[in-house]
DNA sequence: GAGGGACCTCTATCT
DNA sequence: GAGGTCCCTC
């Protein structure tokens, strides 16, 4: 998308002017107030809400500091407050503080935090994703990146078809080397500041094995340069390279930004690393916040080492630990740890509560994948009652499995909405039309180009585009600019008439684009283009959804105008080249949430249904092909801990037994390792058909079921240690630690990971087995020790066996005195 | 050069 | 199940 600008000021922007300044929060102490460190410290609004490590991550402002945030401990809040403390006792102005985040959401979040406890001086923070910053930054140092300040930014798409470009140019056949793959490889190489002629290159692994990557780079390169484009990778690249290569601008631009903070930060990656280093290379102060076990974009080049190894990057750096969980129950929060627990690599974190234990984790084992879908319904319609639908989300791997929980949700008349998976500026028409805006602004953008002159078709084919995309490669050119110059020279054979004519409405557009409004440019755009009209004469339902989207996108436009920092057309094309999915999160609309795991970080919902946890999803295939490899497995496993903890008050947990792939036949699926280490005292199952049991009890029932109908089944079903195979590391004894009451004591005494009996059907009852799966009925007295799956542990206070079964008075350790049949419970 | 039908392959995850 | 690609016809 075209992402520069005319709007290239002095070097650097002078300070803006301090605006009036309106309070807006009860905690408000006004822009500019000088604090002493000293006793205003205990008594300070800002300050008096947080928790002792909260308030020492807060007030720790000078130097490296690092905040290890463990899942819903307040991060948010102390990075939000800690701006708000730079400023209000007078060590940085709004302007002088740059914080980076993820996702524009966590960004529009916190700067709303921000605002309400500033009030309206928070406008004048540097605030947004590392990607973002890295456009503004580079349209401020342009002149030194080697770039025209109307420079476009190619989203994956776009570079992906530019990489294809250059494949073939190398004659390299995209059967021989899928493009994408090349993709990778050069994104993996910018990600770690690896130019095409660095010599470090050769060590990444592909390019070990063929060369042909590092030249396909290179003509990649030479694509983007004459197009006048970047990348994604090359917004944080180039503004490294630019501030490396020019100390002194470097030297300037540290010094404005006398503060950097950064969420998030165990999923950056070397470049953005690089970045940090050099905007605090002036003084240092450099805040990152952080959690090591919520690390899940190795793949997108992050590396954890940056958060484990900052203490040494940053010699004398401070480390505050927030340990305290302030979100979910504490059975989540027990089941999450033993989670994560297994995994090897981790700073260690001991992650504590005062939250009660709360309601058991609920278990579904579903036949097939449309059963699976319509139990989630159905919790979902019985939850409808105790919260709102926006307090509820599913949680999958993979986009795909989104489609059959769409259709039962849909059955049901549950609203919902879902986030990424199908974008709205990833449909073609909002493509098109983004094309043509591209087109009119950025003259040499060969994408753009490409996509406008085709859409609507106009008479200029495949054989054309790929002689003019010759001719440019030849001349060192913009394919557009060839395109011109065959016009001007006379060789543009027989598809002259058709681009004289795109050219002339193009050029038209431009003079126009110059002068009047975002909005009323793009409505002209749309209809110059004749785009609107050539699929408003197809009269089809499809086309009319589409020219609602063109509106949609119009509508956008128009707010994008009202609101954005930069309101121009130019400014929008950079906003949606930058746009992720949780980007479109709605607030509290009444609808179910549905993402991806990944979208979930950073989110949090009262209930949470995580579906498809079966092996090959969940971890995911290619991370169980890589085992022992790069720790994939380690990284399944955070995912999989991310997901639990975005769960307040209810975590439901399932899989199905037969999925579809592809639209294809089911096939049978193996319940997720990850299973067994979520310790089943503290889970329920529900079986769709009644009550929700007792996990022990219910998988005997399930044994028996899937012994006549699935002999495989059981086989994956927590089965007892070593079943599975050996684990891959000795269960932990789990014991998350609950204060009540200023008291710590152990939440469940060693849960362990899986602690369940059900047994192959044809190899007999394991010896092992509790006695009432060996069909014996366990004796009981006053002081038997039981346990029971969804209360845990308990002490029988007393034994009636007057009744056609037994019932036990039992005093749970946590969940009190309950009296149930004692088939619920078993020795411990 | 456009358009339509048959066939294929494909899925992680995302700025 | 659906988008992309190939091939054929107009």
């Amino acid at each position: 998308m075209c992402g520069g600008g005319a709007l290239v000021h002095s070097r650097f922007a002078p300070d803006p002017p301090i605006r009036a300044h309106r309070c807006l929060g009860p905690a408000c102490t006004g822009p500019g107030r000088v604090l002493d460190s000293g006793p205003a410290m205990e008594t300070d609004p800002l300050l008096t809400s947080l928790n002792d490590e909260q308030r020492r991550a807060v007030t720790t402002v000078d130097g490296a500091l690092l905040v290890l945030a463990g899942a819903g401990s307040g991060k948010t809040r102390v990075i939000t407050h800690r701006i708000a403390w730079l400023i209000a006792s007078g060590k940085a102005r709004p302007w002088q503080i740059l914080a980076m985040t993820f996702t524009n959401k966590a960004a529009g979040e916190m700067k709303e935090r921000i605002v309400r406890l500033l009030g309206e001086s928070a406008n004048d923070l540097w605030l947004g994703t590392f990607h973002s910053v890295g456009v503004r930054l580079l349209r401020q140092l342009a002149g030194y990146a080697n770039l025209q300040p109307s420079f476009t930014i190619y989203d994956a798409d776009d570079s992906l078809r530019a990489t294809g470009r250059a494949m073939k140019a190398l004659g390299l056949s995209d059967k021989l080397v899928p493009p994408k793959r090349v993709q990778h490889f050069i994104d993996r190489a910018k990600n770690r500041c690896l130019l095409p002629d660095d010599p470090r290159l050769a060590a990444l692994p592909d390019a070990r094995r063929d060369r042909l990557f590092i030249d396909a780079y290179k003509a990649y390169e030479d694509e983007l340069r004459r197009a006048n484009a970047v990348d994604f990778g090359d917004l944080l690249l180039r503004p490294v390279q630019a501030l490396h290569a020019h100390k002194d601008v470097c030297a300037q631009l540290s010094q404005r930004f006398r503060y950097v903070l950064v969420d998030e930060f165990q999923d950056t990656n070397f470049a953005q690393f690089e970045l940090l280093k050099l905007l605090t290379s002036a003084h240092g102060n450099l805040c990152v916040v952080g959690d090591d076990d919520q690390s899940i974009y190795s793949w997108r080049g992050a590396e954890v080492s940056n958060i484990l190894g900052f203490p040494t990057q940053f010699a004398g750096a401070g480390v505050v630990k927030l340990e305290r969980n302030y979100r979910s129950t504490a059975t989540i929060l027990a089941a999450s740890t033993a989670v994560v627990q297994r995994n090897a690599g981790r700073h260690g974190k001991v992650l504590w509560t005062e939250a009660g234990a709360g309601d058991p984790i609920v278990v579904h084992v579903a036949g097939g994948d449309r059963d699976e879908a319509e139990w989630v319904a159905k919790r979902v319609a019985a939850l409808r009652g105790k919260v709102g639908l926006d307090e509820i989300a599913v949680f999958y791997r993979a986009n795909a499995l989104s489609r059959v929980i769409e259709d039962a949700l849909r059955a049901s008349r549950l609203p919902y909405v879902v986030i990424g998976g199908f974008r709205f500026f990833e449909r073609a028409e909002v493509k098109d039309a983004l094309a043509w805006f591209r087109a009119v602004l950025c003259p040499d953008d060969t994408e753009g180009f490409l996509r406008a002159v085709q859409n609507p078709k106009r008479g200029v084919g495949d054989t054309t585009l790929e002689g003019l995309g010759d001719r440019a490669r030849r001349d060192g050119i913009s394919v557009p600019a060839a395109a011109r110059r065959s016009l001007d020279d006379g060789t543009a054979g027989r598809s002259r008439a058709k681009l004289t004519e795109f050219f002339a409405v193009v050029d038209r557009l431009r003079v126009a684009a110059e002068t009047d409004a975002a909005p009323v440019v793009g409505a002209r755009i749309l209809k110059a283009s004749g785009l609107q009209q050539a699929l408003e004469a197809e009269d089809t339902q499809e086309a009319t959804d589409r020219v609602q989207n063109l509106q949609e996108l119009l509508r956008a436009l128009e707010e994008h105008a009202g609101t954005a920092e930069d309101r121009t057309l130019r400014g929008f094309l950079a906003r949606t080249a930058l746009v992720a999915d949780t980007d479109q999160l709605g607030d509290g609309q009444g609808r179910v949430s549905m993402m991806t795991v990944h979208a979930a970080k950073g989110l949090e919902y009262d209930a949470v249904f995580v579906v498809g946890l079966e092996d090959g999803l969940l971890p995911h295939q290619n991370a169980i092909a890589d085992e022992g490899r790069d720790g994939g497995l380690e990284e399944e496993r955070r995912l999989f801990y991310v997901a639990m903890t975005r769960a307040r008050r209810w975590l439901h947990l399932s899989y199905a037994r037969q999925r579809r792939r592809f639209g294809g036949a089911p096939i049978e699926t193996t319940p997720s390792r990850f299973l067994q280490d979520v310790p089943t005292d503290l889970c329920v199952l529900d079986d769709g058909w009644g009550p929700a049991r007792p996990l022990a009890r219910s998988t005997a029932w399930l044994r028996e079921r899937t012994a006549q109908e699935e002999p495989s089944f059981a086989r994956g079903a927590w089965g007892p240690a070593g079943r599975w195979g050996a684990p891959s590391r000795p269960p932990a004894a789990v014991s998350v630690p609950v204060r009540a009451g200023g008291v710590t004591r152990p939440l469940g005494i060693g849960l362990r990971a899986p602690d369940l009996h059900a047994t192959d059907p044809d190899d007999g009852p394991a010896d092992d087995a509790p006695a009432i799966q060996r069909g014996e009925a366990p004796s009981y007295q006053r002081g038997s020790r039981v346990r029971h799956a969804g209360f845990g542990l308990g002490q029988v206070v007393e034994v009636d066996d007057t009744g056609a079964n037994l019932k036990l008075t039992v005093q749970f350790r946590l969940a009190g005195t309950k009296r149930l049949d004692a088939r619920y419970v078993r020795p411990a």
